[in-house]
DNA sequence: CGGTCTCTTGACGGAGTTCAAAGCTAGTGG
DNA sequence: CCACTAGCTTTGAACTCCGTCAAGAGACCG
């Protein structure tokens, strides 16, 4: 929940009332590795702060194949958009890759928060500002590079996270199979 | 200008005087079909509200070949984000697929009239929500339809924009060559 | 240890690209 | 208002990246 502030705080200004409003209506929820947050099919009406740990939001298709569309790492907001915004089930699955923790934003009590806490909006506005601007970036990388392209890059950019993950969860990030990252490997070597 | 006013009153309200406020501080601009709002390696310090008409966001990669990212048309905001919150030179071009007006947001008067008309957080925060939202599916489409499936469905979705746009754009958003385009469509004829 | 995930390796196949050339369309100026 | 040109679309052949399938080798956890 600390986490948590100090995120809204690099926005925003918080008093100490405000942090106690935010104590009382949120929760704080230990998640093991491997653990579902959210399930396909089910409703979605959270928003989740990873406060501690890794998680990963993909979905299955109809061959049966994960692909996993964000990974969310300590002081990133992630959920599926989709289902929080526009109350269907969702077609995510949320999943804990690390033990750790996250903060529980619930949709349901969303409005009363913001209106006690005006400031709330612009903290969310700036979250999603740059959410949707790391979308756009890996939109562009996604069509633009090709399959060990995009492994390089990543693997340049965010050394120490490639070491987190199994293979086959980055390999369904990139965009292709865990028999293909595989191959690449072997040709670096 | 009315146009954003409409679309505005859809999240919050808005009093007479504030439109005043934003009357003067935004410009209307017009656009000719094919003009350029923005180029690569320019500061983009404009969000653009497509008033009326439709624009593409796009991109030129290192072999010369285009990529559409993003299609604004009537009531929705579009730009480089990255280039919009970070303020350094962009990498992609905006223009104008249709002869249109635009709405020009300006981030250096951005603080200001957000603090004069603080509804404005809680509109942008759910316009971004909602392109946020779009996004994500977006990139489950691209990540998890072949290059046919995609085109059916666009096709099926919005039957009447498919009219609106040159082939070459279309296949460039779609994630494919106009070549294969071409082919898919003399496929199914 | 034993079983279940995870990673590797290789042969084959297919969706989509590249390149080139020809046909078509639409905008522009005379 | 027609003719010309530049840009858009079509078509085909060769090629490539990456997926699929299958089988085996590690690696991790109870």
């Amino acid at each position: 929940m600390e986490a948590l502030f100090q995120h809204m705080e690099r926005y925003i200004k918080l008093r100490e009332e405000d942090k106690v409003l935010l104590s009382g209506a949120l929760s704080l929820r230990e998640v093991k590795k491997k653990e579902h947050l959210l399930e396909e099919g089910r409703l979605c009406p959270y928003n989740y702060f990873v406060s501690k740990g890794c998680c990963r939001l993909y979905y299955v298709n109809d061959k049966g194949i994960e692909h996993t569309v964000q990974f969310g790492i300590d002081g990133w907001w992630i959920t599926d958009l989709m289902a929080y915004v526009g109350g269907q089930p969702s077609g995510y699955y949320l999943q804990a890759v690390e033990t750790g923790a996250v903060v529980l934003w619930d949709r349901r009590t969303e409005d009363a928060l913001l209106q006690q806490i005006p400031a709330l909006e612009r903290y969310f506005r700036l979250v999603l500002l740059r959410s949707a601007a790391a979308e756009q970036q890996r939109n562009r990388y996604l069509s633009d590079f090709s399959g060990e392209e995009r492994y390089h890059h990543f693997n340049n950019s965010f050394p120490e996270f490639v070491q987190r993950v199994p293979q086959y969860m980055l390999a369904s990030y990139l965009g292709f199979t865990p028999e293909f990252l595989s191959k690449i490997r072997a040709r670096k070597a």
